[in-house]
DNA sequence: CGTGTTCTTGTCGCCATGACTGTAACCATA
DNA sequence: TATGGTTACAGTCATGGCGACAAGAACACG
């Protein structure tokens, strides 16, 4: 390369042909609950290369927005949902050989939000779906380019922030159950949490989770109805639940 | 903006006038431990905008690396220091008056190493310097651009990182005492740990540090010569030190 | 040889946390 | 209506991690 001196963090010529151009996209990776399993929103290639292939949602950055901007465009476009606050910019990727085509370098976002099935098959059944985050690790949904990496940091970047801060009412609806709660720890970090001390933490980091003072409907096999919470003040520093260290048997 | 189609994550045309090009630099904040404190690397601008004022180091990325190539060989053409295994990135910036000449995404690496104060001084002792955080933080020394957020980030997650993986050792010599190795997380997080209590929790994960054998010469004021250790296998799953909550007086 | 300093081991108490048991409130049957 | 099944929630207990502190060991200095 050209010599460089060591304050050039930026250049100072206005010619652009001077330095590397590359097109900047922002990539969404959508993570929702559905059916108490971890999901992803993946969108179905129609053009090469890669056509036919499933690929999370993205688009080009726009020279007039901010990366935070084009992730939340990009989710509304797909999803119809304007959650701003969920946004978290988890990773950049630009590796030379990443698109076949051209210089591309992306910025991977993350979107936490409860079941996005109905927008899904309202937009455009055809090309969207959600997908088992499980089938999509282990290789059995192929994805174009480096996706597989890309929903890899994702995931790894949820398990981690649902210990740090509050996503973990991201995932549920406005009201919720315990129950419901506790399926989101379970499902993303992948252990069983016992029912009573999970209550036993939520209630005592107080502020967490309100209750409402209603009762949700108990399900087709009967059981004690549960009672009903909303999300509180998101989080101070840390969230309400550590990942279990120490469990015994599984 | 345009009509855009679901599978347009990446450009399916060849005309780079199709899409907005954007430069993209890789700037590397660069931590180190000096007398106790955590530092960061900053060099001097010599060219408007901001020009006289400290930032962060960085450069292009060429369209033939990765962007860890290039954040690595900015830290060797900044420090001399070639150390790949340290790079973290943590950010990606893309603004769109972050630079006032043009767009411009940067991706922000964290690099941690041992004192470069000789390293600094033998280069470009000029326009180089290792600055303390605190001063950096509260804006004391002010930053060009916006790298007083990028050190922000840096920092916040050089805090984590110190707790999941082991990146605590990455401060200190090939050999260290267990006193050098606390006073980095004590630095880092602005906690007071016990020196004991420190001692058991490090040996007691087992591989983490390996004894060498040998005793350091004790310092000016005396006290029993401290063990000397070397770094053992980076981590396994989380620190061996765990960010205290409920300590007691401070 | 004392004194001060640092490193290192020992001990103790609190409490977070995991595991388990029991009870309450609902549904489904017979 | 009774009975069993299911879920929600309270209560109890034991273990262990962790912070606090005390005491002993090994050095420098006067």
């Amino acid at each position: 390369m050209a010599t460089r001196t060591r304050d050039d963090s930026v250049p100072d010529g206005y010619d652009p042909s001077q330095f590397p151009a590359f097109a900047v996209t922002v990539d969404v990776v959508i993570l929702t609950m559905s059916e108490g399993a971890l999901h992803v929103l993946l969108v179905r290639r129609g053009q090469a290369p890669y056509q036919g292939m499933w690929a999370i949602p993205g688009g080009f950055k726009l020279p007039t927005e901010t990366l935070h901007e084009a992730a939340r465009r990009e989710l509304v476009e797909e999803t119809g949902v304007d959650a701003a606050s969920l946004l978290t910019q988890f990773g950049a990727y630009g590796d030379p050989e990443r698109d076949p085509r051209m210089n591309v370098v992306t910025i991977g976002y993350l979107a936490v939000l409860r079941d996005v099935g109905a927008v899904v098959a309202g937009t455009d059944a055809a090309d969207a779906a959600l997908m088992p985050i499980d089938q999509v690790l282990d290789g059995s949904v192929e994805l174009a380019f480096d996706h597989l990496q890309i929903v890899r940091d994702a995931v790894a970047r949820v398990r981690v922030e649902l210990e740090v801060s509050g996503v973990a009412t991201a995932f549920v609806g406005t009201t919720f159950t315990l129950a419901e709660l506790r399926q989101v720890y379970e499902a993303v970090w992948g252990v069983h949490l016992d029912g009573a001390n999970f209550r036993r933490s939520i209630v005592a980091e107080s502020g967490w989770v309100i209750p409402t003072g209603h009762r949700a409907q108990p399900g087709a096999a009967g059981g004690k109805p549960p009672e009903l919470f909303r999300a509180g003040r998101a989080w101070k520093h840390g969230g309400p639940i550590r990942r279990p260290r120490n469990q015994k048997g599984r």
